[in-house]
DNA sequence: CTCAAAAATTGAGAATTATCAATGTAATCA
DNA sequence: TGATTACATTGATAATTCTCAATTTTTGAG
């Protein structure tokens, strides 16, 4: 019996499948009392750029929304979390680089970096879930250069929406969308503007169907060779 | 005395700095026969996307750079790596998600993924300093996911020029600037000519020195300006 | 339910950047 | 050295995206 409040199995810090060895359940995870959990309503900040940083969080349930302080009036969206990531590791000057949002209601176990470490030191196999989740994080970050880089307004969008059909549903269902126009162009590094005139292409063209707060995927071939596309291939030629 | 190849302080495998304990030499490293070098010359592929990967390497000495498979004739960098940097983490498919390419001659010591793991199981201390690696990349990719997002080619331009200041050097001496016009355009999302504008435009203003091969600031100040610049903001007024 | 506020859409014109094309310059090799 | 090739610069034009402004739609409060 796993003596902490996460439920589920592939928490990183408490899941069965992190603390136990190889043997299944003999292995017992003892880090009650050095996690907290905390609770946060859509909206609400969960951390500020600049703020002192000493509780590595894990994202259990909800939606966050990593963002740095506005350059010259614009803001840029860095990644979305979801639950299961980190958020909150260490730094070099035990400050967040960047100010977390909920985007939706958010739920968070907490432990302190000190306690981390004697974790991390006690259970090698926690360490190696923390590397591949670093790793799958850059891997994240990787994609969105990527997609900063080359592509074209449309395929960001596209590549967009893509990203939220959540894994293992239907394609063709409708999925909800939390982020606001505006956030998307901060995500996608585009203005408002722009991010409204592509969904409205994409509607006009039959590739979606945007009713508010959610998109359905009308045509997900198209979407998909628009979301590969790059700079100078044609548009409306597909 | 350290068995393995490798010399300075801070190597994460090896360095006298990871692998001895809290109370100073009296831990030793034993990885002579897990780690193998390998040097490669400037132009030289390290691996290739899609490549089986099984081996971590870790940079000793030299740049590489990380590229993606060109879409739609575009090549992006996703980042430049030097001495220290990790590369060639395992991969949930085991193969590589990126080319790497060396910049100038480069060095590195490599050790199979099950070695490694070995190594982490039993040594806390080195998986505590490779999550503290991947932060740093994850760190240095958000810095370019907010150059790419919110940045014109100005300030992209001299926020790059900037990067390449050594640590500890004097601003004031030129540097060696290893990419090319067209590398630095697939590194800040440009088009090459938009590279090579920025820079004559530099160096009309008196902003710096590019003669080939390497840069000099001749004026920090106005650079660092141009460099955290967002869009908007008048650029001849400075 | 109605009104006020916020979010999304649409249009027109301006700014930035890309593309195409030509030319200049530097490095390389026989 | 001269020829060849790659790299860099510059100009003209086109495409993309942004900005500003005006509407329309949606949301939430009372």
């Amino acid at each position: 019996m796993l003596n902490c409040y996460c439920k589920n199995e592939d928490c990183v810090l408490c899941g069965a499948h992190f603390f136990n060895g190889e043997d299944g359940a003999s292995q017992v995870c003892d880090v009650r009392g050095l996690l907290s959990r905390r609770r946060y309503s859509a909206g609400e900040t969960v951390f500020r750029e600049g703020a002192p940083c000493t509780q590595l969080m894990v994202l259990r349930a909800g939606q966050l929304k990593l963002t740095t302080m506005p350059l010259a009036g614009r803001e840029q969206i860095l990644g979305l979390l979801v639950a299961g990531q980190l958020v909150g590791f260490e730094t070099s000057d035990a400050t967040y680089p960047y100010t977390a949002t909920a985007l939706t209601p958010v739920d968070v176990c907490c432990i302190s970096h000190k306690n981390m470490l004697l974790v991390l030191e006690e259970n090698p196999s926690v360490a190696l879930r923390v590397i591949q989740r670093f790793r799958d994080e850059l891997v994240q970050a990787q994609i969105m250069i990527r997609n900063l880089g080359i592509k074209p307004a449309h395929a960001r969008v596209a590549s967009f929406i893509l990203s939220l059909v959540p894994v293992g549903s239907d394609a063709a269902d409708p999925f909800p969308l939390v982020l606001s126009r505006l956030e998307i162009a901060e995500l996608l590094g585009l203005s408002e503007e722009t991010v409204s005139r592509v969904f409205a292409e994409f509607r006009r063209n039959g590739l979606i169907e945007a009713p508010h707060g959610e998109v359905r995927l009308l045509d997900v071939r198209r979407v998909k060779r628009l979301a590969g596309m790059g700079a100078g291939e044609t548009w409306d030629g597909i």
